[in-house]
DNA sequence: CAGACATGTAAGCGATGGCTTACATGTAGG
DNA sequence: CCTACATGTAAGCCATCGCTTACATGTCTG
């Protein structure tokens, strides 16, 4: 998971991610992407997501398909950040309004 | 999103909101945490959560109390994640047809 | 095989990140 | 007030990051 959150930082990569919800993708398709940054920038962030669990890659031809793989999500939100949904949800809002109406208790 | 996913790449970081999770605390008692970092860099990572929206902070007496705002965390979740989650829920081989149709469904 | 094409890897560079120590700020309480 | 305490901020250091250009690897195709 640690990898994982730290591939997740970077924006681009997140894009990438984006991009093979919808299906697999050759590394240069994905870079034509990306117009603005040079394509060994998306390898080399490509190999980031593959470190991280994130994206898994097949030969096929002269190509190289990547595929997203959802596991190190789940890992974030089952172990991790589904553990505030509550604190996002009903409960939270009274607390909320206490703090912005400044109802603070001393101590 | 943007600032919380960053802020949220830092393990320190990840470990100080799990500890605001159970209540309020003051940045010395926060600091107590963590023996093997010093006192501010225990600050900076809290100014680091403050202007990611994760953490707001209230001065009582001469403790400053920080308290967790999930908030962002929801927008982690409902803004992006959320949407890969039926890719961890076994549905893999409806996957491209899913997502051609937007057929999007809640839990 | 030879050349073209798809891609990864290496080297280098400026920016950022996380840490430290030293100092500044601000609040409380005799 | 004046001093101690709780905390934030500044400056500097070194590692890491994200990017670039140049080169290496590997696979198809004639």
């Amino acid at each position: 998971m640690e990898r994982a959150l730290q591939a997740l930082a970077d924006p681009t990569r997140r894009r990438i991610l984006d991009l093979l919800m919808e299906k697999e993708m050759a590394a240069g398709e994905i870079a034509g992407h990306f117009p603005q940054i040079s394509r060994p920038a998306v390898s080399q962030h490509l190999a980031v997501l593959r470190e991280a669990g994130l994206v898994s890659e097949r030969q096929a031809g002269r190509f190289r398909l990547y595929r997203l793989e959802a596991d190190p999500l789940r890992e974030i939100w089952e172990g991790w950040l589904r553990k505030y949904q509550r604190l996002w949800e009903g409960r939270l809002l009274d607390l909320k309004r206490l703090v912005e109406s400044e109802e603070w208790e001393e101590e």
